[in-house]
DNA sequence: TGTATTAGCCTGTATATACAACTAATGTAA
DNA sequence: TTACATTAGTTGTATATACAGGCTAATACA
């Protein structure tokens, strides 16, 4: 396909990828080190550390002097740092996170759905309709669906123990994603499964996410207008280092 | 303050990005070579390259061989979130920008105002509000504050011209920005300002936006629900190429 | 004059080497 | 046993060197 073949630091960090992505390296376990790398493909230990520092700076491992090379955990690293699980915000404001499951089955996309998925109507795709609370106060309403492809046992999860946002994270790191905001008046379903009062506005976020350029989940997230603000911070510094423990 | 010295090449990082904040270097200006660098600083080929090559990574540069390395134009990038002017926003869609101005003043600020602006009540603040149409449409209302420091001549300009995200852009790039999104029923004044029907939502974005750590100007934008969204992209920056013309 | 070549600069990659700092395990002496 | 030192393996940084490939402008040539 391509005449063009890759550079060797390339070559290394596609070899580990893949195999972070097929199973055979699991989050938390080890990677070689780079003089094993140089041993087993003959590169030089500046190209093999090169492999390792940039996959490390993507969020895919997390290295340590002295110690070695580690898959991610992406449970609690998901580097992409905007999005976090509604759950963990609303425990780390110290309230009291529930949920309830509407929904959750395996269907064949719909033509509008198929296209704003980018597959076609042949694919199988995940759907789920799920509230979240805070503090017994609905506070989101999520309508999410999921290609089967990129999370094949989706359907057998327990999502009142882990969300479907927490568990995609903990496959792979998501490092790609569209949000479009807007305010809209609920339908009557919606606004009934909020507990809002009529006519009130509801704050929606419309998100689709891409792993590594794959487009693996499209969700719309319905939120009371009165209880939920969308706090974002901007700026060229917002590299931050995640403490590894 | 840290009596660990940074490594060399992080120091090369933050020279440039320190001189692409305070406007020594511009978007689209070149950016010293490798070997430039080399002779500048002394150290070697390898380590400035890796200064540059990481910068191009984060998206503060744009590199090319043969050419060189220039400041990334984050004017494109920003429209991410409308740092940018809403005009721009507006003719870059092919449609026509006009504007009303209803207050452009210089005020005392309230109690409630300066703790917002994180000042003392006696400095003064520029007040301004104006209505933003598309073709003809309102599109946005801008109610904005901004510190006589920063803008002294803000009174004087012709913001039918030039709109007060613009104007401030012009002074100075602004580097850092805090923006809270929420839907909102609007008041009356404003429901009728923006032409609305009764009881539809607004989509109200917050700002607050500082340049090297001051605060400079906050300001409330309400947006009809049906009428506008707000579009943000995540994750590693989105190449653009240089036009190679 | 017009065209082709060349020289020079740029980034991109790759290697070999060196030293520093950190960590865990091991050995050693009190 | 305890405390300390050693050692080996790891990542982190820095340098010197080399060649490839993209691009531009000066130069040589027809």
């Amino acid at each position: 396909m391509q005449d063009k073949q890759l550079p060797r630091y390339q070559q290394l960090k596609e070899l580990i990828i893949n195999k972070i992505s097929n199973g055979d390296l699991k989050p938390l376990e080890r990677v070689p080190s780079e003089n094993q790398l140089v041993k087993m493909t003959g590169v030089s230990r500046m190209t093999a550390n090169r492999a390792l520092r940039e996959l490390n700076n993507e969020g895919y491992l997390d290295r340590k002097a002295g110690i070695g090379s580690f898959v991610s955990d992406f449970k609690v690293n998901s580097h992409l740092f905007e999005i976090k699980s509604i759950a963990d915000e609303i425990t780390s404001r110290g309230s009291a996170y529930s949920s309830e499951i509407l929904e959750q089955s395996l269907i064949q996309p719909s033509n509008d759905l198929s296209r704003k998925m980018q597959i076609n109507t042949t694919s199988q795709i995940f759907h789920i309709q799920m509230v979240h609370f805070e503090d017994s106060v609905p506070i989101q309403f999520e309508d999410r669906y999921v290609k089967r492809d990129f999370a094949p046992d989706f359907i057998k999860q327990d999502f009142s123990e882990i969300t479907p946002s927490a568990y995609l994270s903990s496959i792979s790191p998501l490092n790609e994603a569209e949000q479009v905001v807007s305010a809209i008046t609920p339908s009557l379903s919606i606004s009934e499964l909020l507990q809002m009062k009529k006519d009130k506005p509801c704050l929606l976020i419309t998100r689709k996410t891409w792993v590594r350029k794959v487009l693996v989940t499209y969700g719309k997230f319905y939120h009371p207008g009165d209880r939920y603000e969308l706090l974002g911070n901007y700026g060229p510094i917002m590299r931050k280092k995640l403490s590894n423990k």
